[in-house]
DNA sequence: TTCAAACTGTACAGATCTGTCTAGTATAGT
DNA sequence: ACTATACTAGACAGATCTGTACAGTTTGAA
């Protein structure tokens, strides 16, 4: 069911069915409960593939770029993924609305957001407590629910701007100078 | 009915069945039917008065504040809000995660990015196809789905703090000076 | 008072969803 | 060859959801 990601993250948690996932991995539904407990778990195991997968890519971005060029490269590959059309919002920050708040799923999305904040705090060369930080999270999350209201991948161009500021912002001082 | 926003704004919309609406607003199942054709158009109308209530206290905030405070006390209100335990992200960006593409509520939608984007232009003092414009969209957005991700009101903290340079940035241009 | 419109409660059709169960089949280790 | 394990397809229970139907009641205006 590591293809049924596909689904749960194209057309929504809820949207999706147990039956439609099992009929796209070509699976019997015993085997799917022989492996998960539930939906929940699923739901769980289906984020834990997208940190996965977006641990991997800060991990190369970090590896490629220098760290003040971490971020605009995380974000141009946002924007690439968007021109490509699919981008439906950040994985996570959609589950946060589909999901009950005792599920499974919630410390996976918490896992989530501090990965984030890490990379972000690298990048920056602070501490991860910095308003920077944060500020750039911020832009990150407001750039993909953007990019999916209005399914307009320009919004990473503004949204790479934006970063730009904070960063001019956090090497200069909270004042300016 | 009404009332039963709520219930789509608290729960989210695909959590929220129509039984548990009429229950809540004491009302007969038919009733709500006589009055709009399905759950498609009851979720629209639900937004509209989301719209509605946004717009009217954004036209407070344009009311009561120079142009250059609008931005803060805007999300001074959301931080209120937050702390009061009331918010649940934007209703706005959490019903394009559930709704379908073709829903009617689509519409309802990009009318409220329309206005959000006026009341920044407006606050700003520029175009509304400046980059700042949608700077502080994402700055909006990105809070709103951090403080219901992470259920910490202090985001709108940064977030103030983040659209307080975004402004510097447009007043001062944009190479900075 | 009369009458039409709109409401009420409730039952129900039809669909869908999660999760269980059965019965039979392939596979792999010993 | 034997056996344990995991798989398959599919039926099925039970719940829930949207939307409709029906029969009776309130309401309000002429």
């Amino acid at each position: 069911m590591d293809a049924a990601s596909t689904l749960f993250y194209r057309d929504g948690i809820n949207a999706t069915g147990i039956d439609r996932v099992i009929a796209r991995a070509g699976v019997a539904k015993a085997s799917l409960y022989n492996n998960f407990a539930g939906k929940d778990e699923l739901v769980a195991a289906y984020l834990e593939r997208r940190l996965a997968r977006v641990t991997r890519l800060l991990d190369e971005v970090e590896a490629a770029h220098p760290a003040s060029r971490r971020v605009d490269a995380f974000l141009a590959h946002l924007e690439r993924a968007a021109q490509r059309g699919t981008l439906r919002g950040c994985a996570f920050a959609n589950a946060v609305v589909e999901v009950a708040a005792d599920s499974p799923a919630r410390a996976v999305i918490d896992r989530f957001y501090q990965r984030l904040e890490r990379f972000f705090a690298d990048a920056l060369g602070v501490d991860v407590r910095e308003p920077g930080v944060r500020q750039l999270v911020i832009c990150y999350d407001g750039a993909m629910a953007i990019a999916a209201a209005l399914r307009d991948p320009s919004v990473f161009t503004t949204a790479r701007a934006l970063a730009d500021t904070v960063a001019d912002a956090v090497v200069r001082g909270p004042r300016g100078e």
